[in-house]
DNA sequence: GGCCAGGACACCA
DNA sequence: TGGTGTCATGGC
């Protein structure tokens, strides 16, 4: 319905480069992507902090915490109890994988979302996530921002995650580095224009969509 | 004081 | 496969 490559040159040349996934380290996105569900981003940001100056996000020590420890350090982020179990199944896979992402990604293959889909605490948003920021794979991520906009789009299955990424993959051009920037900049765009579904109309992008659709009648 | 924010899971029919 | 309840904090 949409063309991809169009929707991600127009947000891009209107919003510049995202910059996403904003972390200093594949750790930190790991981390990261499982304290920021359900919840904002700087709340997420207040336990990453907290982790970071107890552990460094230092596997070994990461995975050394006690539960109330580590319940302790990400408490600001909500749903502390699932949070922790899923970091410590997460860190705990990686640390049985040694970390080298490539290597894993290689030698799993095609499975490597179903095999991140069966740690606990990693749903299908979070193993795209995995997929495009961790381990460097071009993949459509349909988080709620995502979903949002392309119900704006015309859409009309989108209640779901998989309701949309059953319909929609990213164009063979996209490589992993555009996939990232891809979400990053429609999760920017969300932030702004998103939240509350009057606001779409009036921004670049629905003024562009409206525009199109009037050539099209032409 | 209610609503929302970059979800996932258990349980049920 | 789909629907519902639950998990929890902080900002507005």
């Amino acid at each position: 319905m949409v063309d991809l490559s169009w929707l991600y040159q127009t947000l891009r040349k209107n919003m510049g480069p995202s910059g996403w996934w904003p972390a200093d380290s594949k750790q930190e996105i790991i981390l990261g992507a499982i304290l920021v569900q359900n919840t904002n981003w700087q709340n997420a940001a207040v336990s990453l902090k907290a982790l970071k100056k107890a552990t460094n996000y230092d596997a070994k020590q990461i995975l050394a915490l006690s539960n109330d420890q580590l319940i302790d350090l990400i408490r600001p982020s909500g749903f502390y109890k699932n949070k922790s179990k899923a970091i410590q199944s997460v860190y705990g896979w990686f640390e049985k994988q040694g970390w080298n992402y490539h290597q894993v990604r290689n030698k799993i293959g095609k499975d490597l979302r179903k095999e991140l889909l069966d740690l606990h605490g990693v749903g299908q948003e979070t193993a795209d996530v995995f997929l495009v920021y961790v381990f460097d794979l071009p993949e459509f991520i349909a988080d709620s921002y995502t979903r949002r906009l392309f119900k704006q789009l015309g859409y009309k299955k989108t209640k779901t995650y998989r309701d949309l990424k059953f319909q929609v993959s990213l164009p063979d051009s996209f490589d992993y580095k555009d996939a990232q920037d891809f979400h990053g900049l429609i999760d920017n765009f969300g932030k702004v224009y998103l939240r509350d579904p009057a606001k779409f109309a009036g921004s670049f992008l629905g003024r562009e969509i409206a525009l199109r659709n009037g050539r099209k009648r032409l």
